[in-house]
DNA sequence: GATTTATGAATGAAGG
DNA sequence: CCTTCATTCATAAATC
């Protein structure tokens, strides 16, 4: 199942690169390289990440009830379940060695970063550290280079989609003989699927307003 | 913020027919009414998917603990939600698109690394991608990444040949012996333990700045 | 087609 | 700040 997205999200994987799919809009000389989807594949992402959405919310809500029981029963867990650190790969939880933010502390970082206030003084800095070392390991140091490289990168990153165009000759074959599988993967060949929404019996998905609390950086 | 997921994801019924950010694509009369986005809110959109997917697996992970524990207490708490299907829910639905060089790139790119200007600068870069670029699809940051990478891994191929070994490595990181350069190793694991019933945070290793907060006060 | 390997990409940290 | 390096993650390709 989700071969959907392999397929969207994915994008054509027909041949060595992004922007397949791209067009050209805004007319003008700096034309802005974007995807497109169609109606009806907008239409099943949306439902897909509906789905998603009311899968947990019903998670959360029966996590709820038992934690209640649990609380009842007085038999609380400790926390058995659901290792912070188990990632989804299934990554050996060997030391590591350098800081990594937790989701939570990505969080307030994002949302401090987004606030615009460019410089972190070393004074703020030391705020931001203490406020975040509430939520897990990190120091003065790590903030500071969080910010650093979170600019950086975020001013390369505008200048990225304006490469690549020329590929008129595309020649991905040339050197191997046969190639190894041409994908045709046809768009909108799909009709079904997207995580089999058949499947999924959850009917009206009320996205709730706060699962998807899309806190989107700036450029 | 970009209002694109608040217009198209977050509220559902309603006929897909509300696109502003939609082109015609296709030229020709009837020409194909499409949605746009953008490689960022692509990125953006694959990323809470992909956020979803993972809260979903680990909340399930947690159920199982917990009801679990419950069957040992005798108080199993009725199918309140679909239990079978989230059974093989869980998916990694991260697809990111990755460049692959063709055979010439990779025979020039090599050819160049070998020539042994170990740095290609700014501007080499530019030279060198313009020039793959009549080869495939490529960009300036592919180009730099494979530089990047190649030199990495050329170096490290030579100093790690690390010999006897017992072949019991995984466990716990027991440094190499020889270092090729010694790691100030400031290690500060976070482990974010204690994460009672308050909120449930997980720990996505790529989940960028949208919500990854599931809020579940219980009571 | 499941597992393993190779490698493109992401990112924390260091250097200048 | 900007550039570079080291390490890690994810996935295309290779292998079994």
């Amino acid at each position: 199942m989700m071969e959907w997205e392999a397929q969207e999200l994915q994008q054509q994987p027909q041949h060595h690169n992004q922007n397949q799919n791209g067009v050209v809009v805004g007319g003008g000389s700096g034309g802005l390289y974007v995807k497109v989807m169609t109606d009806e594949q907008m239409e099943l992402l949306r439902r897909q990440i509906s789905v998603y959405a009311t899968i947990c919310e019903q998670l959360v809500e029966m996590h709820k009830a038992i934690t209640a029981q649990q609380d009842l029963a007085g038999m609380r867990l400790g926390n058995i379940y659901c290792d912070p650190l188990m990632a989804s790969a299934g990554h050996k939880i060997s030391s590591r060695q350098r800081w990594t933010p937790t989701p939570v502390q990505l969080q307030i970082l994002e949302r401090i970063f987004d606030q615009g206030n460019g410089t972190p003084s070393k004074q703020k800095i030391k705020e931001i550290t203490t406020e975040l070392t509430q939520h897990g390991q990190i120091s003065e140091t790590n903030v500071y280079n969080w910010f650093q490289n979170r600019r950086a990168r975020s001013k390369r990153k505008q200048s990225v989609p304006l490469p690549n165009n020329a590929d008129s000759e595309v020649e991905t074959d040339v050197e191997s003989p046969k190639e190894k599988k041409t994908k045709p993967d046809n768009i909108q060949s799909h009709e079904n699927s997207a995580l089999g929404t058949e499947n999924i019996y959850f009917q009206s998905p009320e996205m709730g307003s706060e699962m998807h609390c899309l806190d989107t950086q700036p450029n």
